[in-house]
RNA sequence: GGCGGUGUAGCUCAGCUGGUUAGAGCAUGCGGCUCAUAUCCGCAGUGUCCGGGGUUCGAAUCCCUGCACCGCCA
């Protein structure tokens, strides 16, 4: 089994911000999952550097171009870096590489007849980069940018998208879990009923000048949707790559619900075009909306991912990202509601959990494994609980369900605290006769932990390790497959559990 | 203007193809335990299920309509 997982390349006109963080953590825990499981897994995010707006974004900068995308991309790699996201290509379009491919590309469909020279006039917003009908306009003005937009004619080049319209259609409703989820499969069949526009791809090189030359048509560069698209195949070496062949059929993109027009259309159509297979999956999900308001700089509201996970941790960040958006909808990002959740789940249920555990462990057993008696059937309801949240688990959060995923995950949680109170450990260490019950409800507990400890690993990888240390396991818990691992019992009796600091310290409120 | 979505406890939300006293988590109040990060466990709630019609023996769940918010398209 193979996977592969792409984050949008993102737009070097400005720094990551908490979308960007999102996105890319989604896809960080959905690249870990699927190795925990032994697939071989490719994770693929990167930068898109050309166009106006990055060029115009360089001359605010004072910078020449090169430079300015060169400083933002690098802050994107290093924003990645440091939150420990594990993706296994970078790729900019600045790449020689991926020029290539993209120029392959428009000589392929320029030479079959799906590209053609054509001429178009209407109302131009420089600041849009795009024409306007006139019934768009507000008062005669551009909606983003309040100018007055240009009356432009102009020669360019076109793709002939409208010749893959019923096909897409036809594709979209064949296979209903390509879009997913389905609001958005909904929106773009309910887009697709009207007639399709060719889409134009080219810019005149004398207003645009930051971007890829069309190789048959040195006066024109490439429209940056054509270009940006691309790289979820030149970043595999397509057409000849080993990883293209190995990664391109199991291919799945993650996106922000507001780039679904050129990931759920012009996309596929340029494959169909270019004669490659569709992806396998669009996944889109929702915004975080401000607590506070829209993300502002003169608000002072902006929430960086450096930041935020310098403040209360990078697992910590991870848990809440994943727990709290349902994917697909949009949902509320505030500290106070992090914080929240922070103490309730991470603090208090499983941080918790794992303090009075292994504090009985080595207050009764000094610190090591003992082994289980004959279990009783309180012992037995524990593994079984640890097996169907685990099966669950392993079913819900490849369907990218998480926050359903998750609070199975703390149903087991729950369960376990549940345990020691109902088994009272610190009665049975009270009756020398209790002694091989006692260990057999230290066992099961521990060993449960254990269980955590696995499940948890592509939600707070470093946590994980921390947990997976305080049991004496080290590494060897997350050697693949993780199937292997969730067998109950696995825990061996006489390791010697480690001591740590706890967890997830409880964390104040905020205002 | 067209299409679609959402509206359920203070908050975030489950409630699929209609059927026992409408649920979970968080927050709140009271009680218990003491292994633990003032944590954990138990109990207690409160809801005109947006409004109004209708279908039905029976609707939060289906139909119509109104309102509010949101999205996509124009």
């Amino acid at each position: 089994m193979a996977f592969y997982i792409t984050t949008p390349i993102y737009y070097v006109n400005a720094e990551p911000h908490l979308g960007h963080a999102y996105t890319t953590v989604v896809a960080d825990a959905l690249a870990r999952f699927h190795r925990a499981l032994g697939e071989e897994v490719r994770f693929q995010t990167g930068t898109d550097e050309h166009g106006d707006k990055v060029q115009e974004a360089a001359r605010k900068a004072g910078l020449p171009v090169r430079e300015f995308v060169d400083r933002i991309s690098a802050s994107f790699r290093r924003c990645w870096d440091e939150m420990g996201i594990a993706y296994d290509r970078f790729i900019r379009t600045t790449e020689a590489a991926h020029i290539r491919v993209v120029q392959e590309v428009l000589a392929r469909l320029h030479h079959t007849g799906d590209i053609y020279f054509g001429d178009y006039g209407g109302l131009y917003c420089f600041g849009c980069e795009r024409f306007y009908l006139e019934r768009e306009l507000v008062d005669g003005r551009c909606p983003d940018h309040q100018t007055a937009p240009t009356y432009l004619r102009e020669e360019n080049y076109f793709f002939r998208m409208s010749r893959y319209q019923e096909w897409l259609v036809g594709y979209i409703e064949d296979h209903p879990d390509w879009i997913r989820p389905e609001r958005y499969r909904n929106e773009v069949l309910g887009f697709l009923r009207e007639p399709l526009e060719d889409l134009c791809i080219s810019r005149p090189a004398r207003r645009l000048s930051w971007g890829i030359p069309l190789p048959f048509d040195e006066r024109f560069v490439a429209y940056v949707w054509f270009d940006a698209l691309l790289n979820y195949v030149s970043g595999l070496d397509y057409p000849d790559g080993a990883a293209f062949a190995s990664f391109w059929p199991v291919a799945q993109h993650l996106i922000a619900k507001d780039i679904l027009k050129p990931h759920a259309v012009y996309w596929p159509t340029m494959l169909k075009a270019a004669g490659i297979e569709p992806f396998r999956h669009l996944n889109v999900h929702g915004y975080w909306q401000m607590a506070t308001g829209k993300m502002s700089k003169s608000l002072g509201n902006v929430v960086e991912p450096l930041t935020l996970i310098s403040l209360y941790g990078n697992d910590q960040v991870r848990y809440f990202f994943l727990r709290e958006m349902v994917f697909g909808l949009d949902a509320t990002f505030s500290e106070e509601l992090l914080v929240q959740r922070l103490n309730a789940d991470l603090a208090n249920d499983l941080g918790n959990l794992f303090a009075r555990s292994l504090g009985m462990a080595f207050r009764y057993r000094q610190g090591v494994v003992p082994a289980p008696a004959e279990a009783a059937a309180r012992d037995r309801e524990v593994a079984q609980t640890a097996r169907e949240v685990a099966a669950d688990f392993l079913r819900l959060f490849p369907e990218l369900e998480f926050p359903k995923s998750l609070s199975r995950v703390w149903e087991l949680v729950s369960h376990l605290n549940h345990y020691i109170v109902d088994t009272a450990p610190w009665e049975l260490a009270k009756e020398p006769a209790a002694a091989s019950r006692l260990d057999t409800v230290l066992y099961h507990l521990l060993e449960g932990l254990r269980w955590l400890a696995a499940l948890l690993q592509p939600v707070m990888p470093a946590s994980s390790r921390k947990m997976s240390g305080q049991l004496g396991l080290g590494e060897e818990l997350f050697r693949p497959p993780l199937t292997r691992v969730l067998t109950w019992g696995g825990l061996p009796p006489g390791t010697r559990l480690g001591k740590g600091p706890p967890l997830f310290p409880r964390l104040e409120a905020v205002k």
